[in-house]
DNA sequence: TGCGAAAAAGTACATTTGTGCTTATTCTGT
DNA sequence: ACAGAATAAGCACAAATGTACTTTTTCGCA
């Protein structure tokens, strides 16, 4: 069995972001990409990738005196396993639940609101039978 | 000043959402709404409750030989951070990127979408300036 | 061809979290 | 008034997490 991946901690999900971003990277590129929005130490990210490592969530190769690391598993999967929790505790599951607070509690502004009815418009159209245009 | 009020563990969050669901409610009470959903035992519900209290989440008090436990931070509170951090940390903190994500990787039904659509609309037309009928 | 810099590997350690057992306290009914 | 049943309070403890220091290895170059 493929053993379900341990889920990821904060700190752990923060570097994995950052891999995620540069698709591969040595530690040290790492680094310098994690330091734009976190303030961590070189050794402190050197540990959050290795716990990533031994949670199977990344993989390193021996580039010269180098590791090179990159994802093992793609964002998309853990962004919806972290959105399936959060609506499962805050929203009963439902998705538009979450809509109708990300909407009504927080306020959007006309032109999210605008881009929101294009995205609506367009998924309406490639799913269903679309009627009118 | 107010000390930010540290953030909740997992496991405080199920029995936060409980009592909010309760509003109100003695010990007992929460452990049953609480095995509803999660397995937990009696004791571990309270020793929850009291890091909840001790965060500042959570009042108690006393009726007859009963803590009555009530919330003190209201859940859209928690909720919002919490949406936040996600959406800061996965979206670039955008909305209409979680609402892509949400529509398109996620999939929705129909229903669903008729739904949105309404809401949308609704919206749009309480903050905006409304054209129609 | 060996030294210094860079990186990797190993180790550390306090705090938080998950989870519950144990002990003390307090009503309630007889 | 007291025994038993609820309930609260205290204590415990392994695992995970945040955070990093230290030691070892390994290239590139002087």
């Amino acid at each position: 069995m493929p053993r379900k991946p341990a889920a990821l901690s904060k700190g752990e999900m923060v570097v994995a972001s950052a891999l995620w971003r540069l698709k591969s990277a040595s530690l040290g590129e790492l680094h310098a990409e994690v330091t734009q929005t976190d303030s961590m130490e070189y050794a402190t990210v050197q540990s959050y990738i290795r716990r990533l490592e031994a949670k199977g969530y990344v993989k390193a190769k021996r580039v010269g005196r180098n590791n090179v690391y990159s994802p093992k598993i793609r964002p998309e999967k853990v962004i919806g396993q972290t959105l399936d929790e959060m609506m499962k505790q805050f929203f009963d599951g439902k998705t538009v639940s979450l809509f109708r607070h990300l909407i009504s509690e927080r306020g959007i502004s006309d032109s999210e609101l605008a881009e929101l009815r294009r995205i609506v418009d367009q998924a309406d159209g490639n799913s269903g039978d679309a009627e009118d245009e």
